[in-house]
DNA sequence: CTGAAAGCGCTTACAG
DNA sequence: CTGAAAGCGCTTACAG
C-alpha cells in the first residue's frame, strides 16, 4: 500500500503551486486560472488518484461534511432500516456522510457517544426514536443543530419530523365509513402516547364528520400486540351489537382481530372489515386476506429530517413540526357492510 | 454558541504547555508528569468542557477512528438493522465510529461513496449485502482493509463473515429426524446460491446420517416467497406418498406451506411438521402454531465482522472465513409423526 | 518533570 | 493569472 498522494504531489506533477491545485479542484469561486492550467491540474490529480484529505480540509474550513444519526434502538424494529436509509440518502445527496450511533436508550452511553461525535466534528445531528414518542433532548446536544426524527419534544421548541397520525387515522376511518360502515370500533393501546392519542383524535373527528355518534363501548384498550388485539376483538365480537368494522391501532393488533374473527367464523371482509396502521409489510401482506392499512412513511421521514437539518446548517430558520402523510395501502380487508 | 475550547485554552487555564495537556489527556505511555499537574489539567479540561478535535489529531496521527459500513440495500430487508447494530456496537466498544453508506447496489454510486469515505480517512470497511451471496469487491476498495459481511468473495482470498448455512440446515433436519420423521421434504428456491446450496447440502448430509435415502421427489424448487412455498407444498401434499415433515428454505416459503396445509385440512404439527429458516420474527411468531425455525444471527455477524476488521487494523492476520452458527428457535410447528 | 518547535495536509487571504 | 505564507488544532520527538 503506497502512500496516498498529497496536494503537493499533484502540484509538482502539474508544475503549479499547491494553492492552485486547491483552487482548481474546489472550483473556488472568483479564482482566475487559465483553462490549460486547469486541465493540467485535473489530469495530474486523476493520474495520481488524488483524494483530498478531509481532516486537513476540515481543520482549515471548520466543516466536516458529516452528520450524526443517533438512534435509541436500531435493531428491534423492522422500520429502523428505512429511517436510516432515508436519512442517509438525503445526506448523501447534499454531500454529507452519516455517522451512525446506537445508544440503546442508555443516557450514559448517549453522552459519550455525543462527545465522540463532537470530536468528529459532526455539523449536526438527527435524534431518532424507533417509534413516535415524546423525548427530552440530552443536554450534551446543546449547541449542536439537531432535528428530532419520529419523536417530538416533551417541551420547548425544536425541529421534528413525525407521521401525521391524526390525518392517517381520519383517512383510515374514511376507508370504512366511506363504504357505509356505521359501527366502527377502535382497538387501541392501553397507554396514552403521541401516536395513539392522535389516532384516536382522528378516529373521533372522522366519525363526527360522518354524523356518527361516539360509542364508548366500541373503543377497547388492550396491549398493542396480537394477543391484545385478539382479546379486544373478542370483547367486541361477543357483544350484543358488534361492530361491522374495526380500526386497529397497529397491524399487530389487527392480526389479533383476524384471529378472533376466525375463531368465531366471522369472515373478513364479508362479515367484518378491518383496517390497520403501520404497514408492517411482512405481516400485512401475508395475512389472508391481505390487510388494508396506513403506511408509516419511515423512509420519507428520514429524508425529510436530514433535509431539514441541512437547511438549518445552511442558515435556514428552524422549521418546527413536520408532519408526514401516512398513505393508505389497500389490500383486501375492507368491504361494504352486509345489508 | 461560543467557540469550542482548544487545547491551548486548557493549557492556559492549567498553567502548562499544550503538549503537557495532550500528554495528560491521552495518558501517553512513558510520559512523566507530576500527579498534581495531571489533576490541574484534567480539572481545567472538565471546566471548559474540552473535547479534542479529531481532525487535528487525525491529521497528526494518521488515524481517524472511523470505520465504513457499505451496504447494498439497507431498507428492503428487516434484517439490515441487526447487521448494522451489531457492527456499530462492536466498533463502538473498540473506540471506533461507524460511517454508513447505502449504495443501492449502484456501482457508480458505490465508487463515489468509497471515495468520500477515503476522504474521511476511514481506516477500514465492512462491505455488507443484505442476504448471503457471492460478490466481487469493487476496485476502489483496493488498499483499504475490508471485511465482507453476509457475503462471500466470488474468488480470491478475503475475510468474510457468513451464516453457517450447512450446519443450520443439518440441525433443522435433525429437529425433524430426531422426532422420528423419515419422509422429510425440502422446499427450496428455484435458483442456486450460497445459502440454498449449503442448506441443501446440510439437508442431504443429515438425511444420510440417519440412514435415510434421498428421494428426489421430496425436493421441490419454487420461488422463495409464500406463494412459491404454497405451490411446492401443494405438490408434496397431493402426492401419493406425502412427506410427514417439511424443511422450508426460508420462513416465507414456510408460510406457504402452512397455507397449503390449511387448505387441505392437514394440521400442523399433528399431521405435518414444518421447520423454516431465517426467523423472520414478525412472521414466525405470529403464525399459528408458531413456526419453529433456524435463526439467522445478523447481529452476531455484524459484531464479528467489525471485530475481525479491527483485529486486522491492529496488525492481525486476515482470518478468511468466519461461519456463524444459526440456532434453532423452537415454537410449535414440529411434533413426532403420527404412528 | 515540562516546554518550544515542527509538522500533519489542506485553504485562503494576500502579494506580485 | 499564479505562488508564498500563514494557520486550522493537535501530537511527538527533542531539548532542557
Amino acid at each position: 500500500m503506497t502512500r496516498r498522494p498529497r496536494i503537493r504531489d499533484v502540484a509538482e506533477l502539474a508544475g503549479v503551486a499547491p494553492s492552485t491545485v486547491s483552487v482548481v479542484l474546489n472550483d473556488t469561486a472568483g479564482a482566475r486560472v487559465a483553462g490549460s492550467t486547469r486541465d493540467r491540474v485535473r489530469a495530474a490529480a486523476a493520474e495520481l488518484g488524488y483524494v483530498p484529505n478531509s481532516f486537513a480540509r476540515g481543520l482549515r474550513t471548520q466543516r466536516s461534511g458529516t452528520l450524526a444519526f443517533i438512534g435509541d434502538v436500531i435493531a428491534t424494529t423492522p422500520y429502523a432500516g428505512d429511517l436510516i436509509q432515508g436519512a442517509q440518502e438525503a445526506a448523501w445527496e447534499a454531500g454529507y456522510l452519516l455517522i451512525l450511533v446506537n445508544t440503546g436508550g442508555d443516557p450514559e452511553l448517549e453522552e459519550r457517544a455525543v462527545q465522540a461525535l463532537r470530536r468528529q466534528q459532526v455539523e449536526g445531528a438527527l435524534y431518532a426514536t424507533m417509534y413516535h414518542r415524546a423525548v427530552t433532548l440530552p443536554e450534551v446536544l446543546d449547541g449542536l443543530p439537531t432535528v428530532l426524527l419520529d419523536a417530538r419534544p416533551v417541551s420547548g421548541p425544536a425541529t421534528f419530523v413525525v407521521p401525521d397520525e391524526q390525518t392517517g387515522a381520519e383517512d383510515a376511518v374514511e376507508e370504512l365509513a366511506g363504504q357505509g360502515h356505521r359501527r366502527i370500533a377502535f382497538v387501541r393501546d392501553l397507554n396514552d402516547g403521541p401516536a395513539v392519542d392522535r389516532r384516536q383524535r382522528g378516529y373521533e373527528a372522522r366519525l363526527a364528520a360522518h354524523g356518527l355518534e361516539l360509542d364508548e363501548r366500541l373503543v377497547v384498550r388492550e396491549r398493542s400486540d396480537s394477543a391484545g388485539g385478539e382479546r379486544a376483538a373478542a370483547v367486541l365480537l361477543d357483544a350484543p351489537d358488534p361492530p361491522t368494522a374495526v380500526f386497529a391501532f397497529n397491524d399487530q393488533m389487527a392480526i389479533g382481530v383476524y384471529r378472533a374473527a376466525a375463531a368465531r367464523g366471522v369472515r373478513i371482509p364479508q362479515d367484518l372489515s378491518v383496517i390497520g396502521f403501520d404497514d408492517l409489510y411482512v405481516v400485512s401482506s401475508e395475512l389472508t386476506p391481505g390487510l388494508t392499512t396506513m403506511a408509516l412513511p419511515h423512509r420519507e421521514m428520514g429524508r425529510l429530517a436530514a433535509r431539514a437539518l441541512i437547511a438549518e446548517l445552511d442558515g435556514g430558520e428552524p422549521a418546527g413540526e413536520h408532519l408526514v402523510p401516512c398513505p393508505v395501502v389497500r389490500r383486501g380487508s375492507v368491504a361494504p357492510p352486509r345489508p
